[in-house]
DNA sequence: CGATTGACCGCTA
DNA sequence: TTAGCGGCCAATC
């Protein structure tokens, strides 16, 4: 994967990233697969750790596939309240979201 | 160069 | 159900 197969796909990542509506959320996971590169969730991750424009991407809304909260770069429990706010209910003691399957945007592409 | 490090995942015991 | 562990991939050391 050269520099420019690598920056395209970051701007795929951070377009399916803004593609999920407020109120529900995807997986690093979910986005890996629709990206194209299924194994490689924990890039995901990092692509969104760098994220140039956390107010124009959600990246809030991407959480775990095992239905926690996961990480984010300005803290955990920024995420949470960012996500409590949008309507998303966590469980507090383990951290994860409460319907999870319910609330799961399926992403297009 | 090789080793380590993450906003992770899934199998297995 | 949970914890441990190997696997994954680019960046960083």
């Amino acid at each position: 994967m050269n520099d420019e197969h690598y920056k395209r796909l970051e701007e795929l990542v951070y377009r399916l990233v803004s593609s999920i509506p407020e109120g529900k959320i995807s997986t690093y996971k979910d986005i890996a697969v629709a990206a194209g590169i299924p194994k490689a969730s924990r890039l995901i991750g990092k692509i969104l750790n760098r994220n140039p424009n956390p107010i124009v991407v959600p990246c809030h809304r991407v959480v775990r596939s095992n239905g926690s909260v996961g990480g984010y770069r300005f803290g955990t429990k920024m995420k949470v309240e960012l996500l409590k706010r949008e309507g998303i209910v966590i469980n507090e003691s383990n951290m994860k979201i409460v319907d999870f399957n319910r609330v799961r945007f399926k992403l297009i592409r």
